[in-house]
DNA sequence: TTGAAAGCGCTAACAT
DNA sequence: ATGTTAGCGCTTTCAA
């Protein structure tokens, strides 16, 4: 079943099948009709393959997600497929696990499917040039930026929030309910990426309310599993707990920390007030709601196909910050100070 | 950066190259040798649209997700992706829709990417032979069965658990924790799908319990969505609670269903216990920990690629059926009869 | 053991 | 407005 068939079916010529199949208009009207009568006669559908051959360019952009198995990473997925769709493009979505290099697999994917681009989601922050010079097309950083990179302003886009400003809104907030011995619960303090920019900011706000720091408040579990998180929150309880409010990087993490101190007998919001940053669907039903700083998602996927889009035609390459939004559950209470 | 670049670069001709690259024998080693050093040198990956055009068959297989938003798939995903690379295989991941035509997706998708086989995750139970004679390929049904399909059993493969057996399982459970009103959250009791069997499954050990049915103990929410569990819930509280237990079909519903059951001050479990099937990662952190029948997610990913696999290779069909595993959470308590 | 060449299905000049 | 034809990059006969 190719576009000879189609061509011998409707009585004419590939390259007038070719036409019609690609919206040419130099057709007339009852050749192409003739042609979509065969067409959805036979059940054709074109060979990608041959099409990706021969034209200069394929239509493809590949989004490589790392850790496709947190929950926030869900709705941007969607987003940005759906936008890329509507714009024109195939999506080649290339999913990899949270310990895997993504330059290396956007690489290969970017070559052997012939992208026009990149969207990563999920990526490290700390890009070389050399590094990046091997996925030979545009790319977008996608939730995350180059903090941590020496990638030049001219290599690449990006769309994310501001992860140190909005960690210093969640601790502010906690700050301005009355809260003084605030916790942090993170994967490490230095991991080069979200976690480390978001203590920043806990830093900052600490700093800045004149507060204190104290390494006694920073859990670090090692990871942004939940299961670690759980594992941390009740090793911190158990050691005695020194803070009333706990500012959690995620809200994955959130969820396992709200559920670590009620096991451990603490109340939320009560005896420990608790504020994350992601907002996902899940933290809507926690017991109390999660307070979360909500990232745009739907947002931040449809300006990274946006992005690389205007890389693609011409355009330049920018940085981009979406703001959060509160969202206010029930696990933050005020304090008497 | 093509075949023949490759070919000049070592000095032999594009066919050696080939055969190189195809781990042919009849090559020399220092011919070998020197190929692979020019591949290496010049960063050259096959183009595989090249391949895929020239090549009888491809090495796709097809994974058509509706709904990929439910974490109950995330899992399972990860399971076909790595079995299925470590088989051989490359893998086409096509999500779609809660509301869209899984079997159109994959007709689309089978045809144009030319796959050898599809493998659909959360698809519906209702299949006929018509409509999957234009998919053109062998297909496994991942997570369901055709149920409520006129398929005959030569004509598919499937694997999954036993949703009425598991759904009798979840409420003879609650019956033998001395429950007599037993109430169930579900889409719709006649949707021909997941929703439909568990509720057979509910309704069977009601009768075999002795136990009378009552459409006021049935709250059709009309979705998988947690939302519209929440509300459905929060308004079966309101008009009169009239059950001591609530077996939810899925445990993203549960989620919801203990939320608003706290939410209207109904006590989980002491006033109301909640019990569900699936296992996500999620419930392990509700407050009470969820009692919920635990899919074999991994299992089922790999048995999935597994019998595809045997449809390729010239193996006929079959259904396999999983077991669930009982977790026990604390969402579940006993009561005096 | 190696090379030359045909052709996979399609698009896009170039002809007509 | 429509047809003819040259490749796209690769694998695979067939010859050497």
């Amino acid at each position: 079943m190719t576009i000879k068939d189609v061509a011998a079916y409707s009585g004419v010529s590939v390259s007038t099948v070719s036409r019609v199949l690609n919206d040419h208009p130099d057709v007339s009207d009852g050749v192409r009709e003739r042609v979509w009568a065969a067409v959805h006669a036979l059940h054709y559908v074109p060979n990608n393959a041959a099409r990706d051959l021969v034209r200069p360019t394929s239509d493809s952009i590949g989004l490589v997600v790392r850790g496709a198995e947190n929950p926030f990473f869900t709705p941007i997925i969607r987003a940005i497929d759906e936008t890329a769709k509507a714009a024109g493009y195939t999506v080649v979505l290339h999913q990899i696990r949270a310990g895997e290099d993504e330059l290396a697999a956007a690489a290969e994917l970017a070559r052997s499917k012939r992208l026009l681009g990149l969207i990563l989601l999920g990526g490290s922050t700390d890009y070389t040039a050399e590094r990046t010079a091997r996925l030979g097309v545009p790319f977008v950083c996608c939730s995350f930026t180059n903090s941590f990179g020496t990638l030049s302003a001219a290599d690449y886009s990006s769309v994310s929030i501001d992860d140190e400003r909005a960690a210093a809104q969640a601790v502010t907030l906690l700050y301005e309910r009355g809260h003084r011995d605030i916790g942090i619960l993170l994967s490490a303090p230095d991991d080069r990426s979200i976690s480390e920019l978001r203590c920043r900011g806990y830093r900052r706000a600490l700093r800045e309310n004149g507060l204190a720091s104290d390494d006694a408040l920073v859990l670090a579990c090692g990871s942004y599993d939940m299961s670690d998180a759980y594992r941390c929150v009740r090793a911190a309880i158990d050691g005695g707990l020194c803070f009333t409010a706990l500012f959690c990087i995620s809200d994955a993490m959130a969820m396992a920390a709200i559920k670590a101190l009620s096991d451990a007998g603490v109340r939320v919001p009560e005896d420990c007030s608790v504020i994350a940053i992601d907002g996902i669907e899940s933290t809507l039903y926690t017991i109390p709601t999660l307070t979360t700083l909500v990232q745009p998602k739907e947002a931040m996927g449809r300006r990274a196909v946006g992005l690389l889009d205007a890389q693609l035609h011409g355009g330049g390459c920018r940085r981009e910050l979406l703001d959060t939004a509160l969202r206010e559950g029930g696990s933050v209470c005020s304090r008497r100070t």
